[in-house]
DNA sequence: TGAAAATAATAAGCACTGCTATATTATGTG
DNA sequence: CACATAATATAGCAGTGCTTATTATTTTCA
């Protein structure tokens, strides 16, 4: 009964799909994917600078950049300057990123589940076992870093 | 050894890696992935128009618009009058399209065998199905549709 | 039959992703 | 001290995908 799908198309799609949907349901609060992507790594690291954050969502680090530069404007990332190396900003969640992400939860957990609807536990293990491999395969980054960091 | 990992997270990841990934290789031949969406899909139905192709790749009318704008300009797609409705256009590739599609198909088949690299054949298997699964969940589409157009 | 509703495509404009190439400033090393 | 390197930023490009509104045409039905 597997369908004789191109994985490419698949990805694809779902990924667009995806977007999609989070887009709708995230449209009140104001972000999208790449920045909850960006704020949620954040919330793992705050105080890293711009380069180590561009790193670990494995961007350009002029992309980051500009993603802050628009994340700032919201009130939802601060830059403070790094005491120790003045060339570089330390990052920080906001007050208003916390209770956004906060909202959000809810919100994405719903969405996933959506996502993987008729699916019994074990091939929800399968299918994120097998992404977070696909993850690894097509990272710049070695598996121990995105194993400790995300 | 499966991570506590956040779908939503993993799929977001894994989605902005094949779009670097895939991005990089297509670069020389000039086309991104949403657009190569639309070429393979038009491949398979070829005479349809906007509208039609609009809901099957499952974006706006107008993003399918503007996107055949520039598909057009690049000598990759023809818009023919529709004999029958003077609204309407008909969409088909142009025969540049085609050799770029068939230059693609390695490119492509190699890029998703290196993402699924260390699957067994039931774990793509397990994969291709769970992402099939999940496209039917948040597609806006009937499953019917899904099957039989792509 | 002829006015109203629906449909196909498009225009204008917005916010965003992500890139290359280049510049600015600061840090560290021989 | 001079030079290489690092952290960030500016400018500009091509693209996605959306909302709202407009034009032309076709269909519907009173």
């Amino acid at each position: 009964m597997t369908e004789p799908d191109n994985l490419g198309a698949l990805i694809a799609d779902v990924s667009h799909l995806l977007r999609r949907a989070f887009d709708e349901r995230a449209r009140d609060i104001g972000v999208s994917r790449p920045q909850w992507r960006v704020l949620t790594m954040l919330r793992r690291h705050e105080g890293i600078n711009q380069g180590g954050l561009a790193e670990l969502i494995e961007v350009e680090p002029i992309t980051l950049c500009r993603m802050v530069d628009r994340l700032q404007e919201a009130d939802l990332v601060e830059r403070r300057a790094d005491p120790a190396d003045r060339r570089a900003w330390r990052l920080f969640l906001t007050a208003r990123a916390s209770a956004l992400l906060d909202e959000m939860r809810p919100l994405a957990l719903g969405l996933f589940d959506e996502a993987m609807m008729g699916l019994s536990a074990d091939e929800r293990d399968g299918l994120i076992h097998a992404l977070a491999r696909v993850r690894t395969n097509l990272s710049r980054r070695t598996p121990q870093e995105i194993m400790a960091h995300g």
